[in-house]
DNA sequence: CCGACGCATAGACGAGCGTCGATGTGACGC
DNA sequence: GCGTCACATCGACGCTCGTCTATGCGTCGG
């Protein structure tokens, strides 16, 4: 639980999860190292740490990453982000 | 927003946060102090870390002090503590 | 085959966090 | 007044975090 809560405790990974939680569709890292003004290792860094909380899975297509929320959330989980 | 993620993100504080979430009344620090198995001044901070992110509100009473969460809480607050 | 692209990984650095012991500060009882 | 108690603050320590640059690894187009 405070693995989730850490994962979201940071404002760029706070913004990541906000928007795949709003996205109907799988959203591509070339879009969040376009968007945030931090280099792309980073951004690299803050997926890796959302999937290790277990928030995001990822699929790869050719030479793009595409992630989502996880299909398995826990409920709890699920709740969190919907209060946010 | 964070500040609020930041300060639950820890297992003590999470641990604190939810018993006044569901304490019917003020809790005494002296009950965590004897609860957890850590210093004094150590769960000290974690109450100002609770303080400063406007989580929780203390009163003192003699030479107790009494903590309860917050009586203004923003909704968005107060769904995230529901939800954990 | 080879260069370019998207992303991940490695290593380093400064800042912040959680923890502690020592000390300060009021409030109470005698 | 004075010792004691509950709590806050201070200073220090090790560890983690967020960030960077440099580099590695697949994938695609020519």
């Amino acid at each position: 639980m405070t693995e989730i809560l850490k994962a979201l405790a940071d404002p760029t990974r706070l913004q990541i999860a906000l928007s795949l939680r709003d996205a109907k569709e799988p959203v591509c890292i070339c879009d969040f190292t376009a968007t945030f003004d931090i280099s792309q290792p980073t951004v690299s860094h803050h997926m890796a740490k959302l999937r290790e909380a277990g928030l995001v899975d990822v699929t790869k297509r050719g030479i793009w990453s595409f992630y989502r929320l996880a299909a398995d959330l826990p409920a709890a989980t699920r709740r969190i982000l919907q209060a946010l």
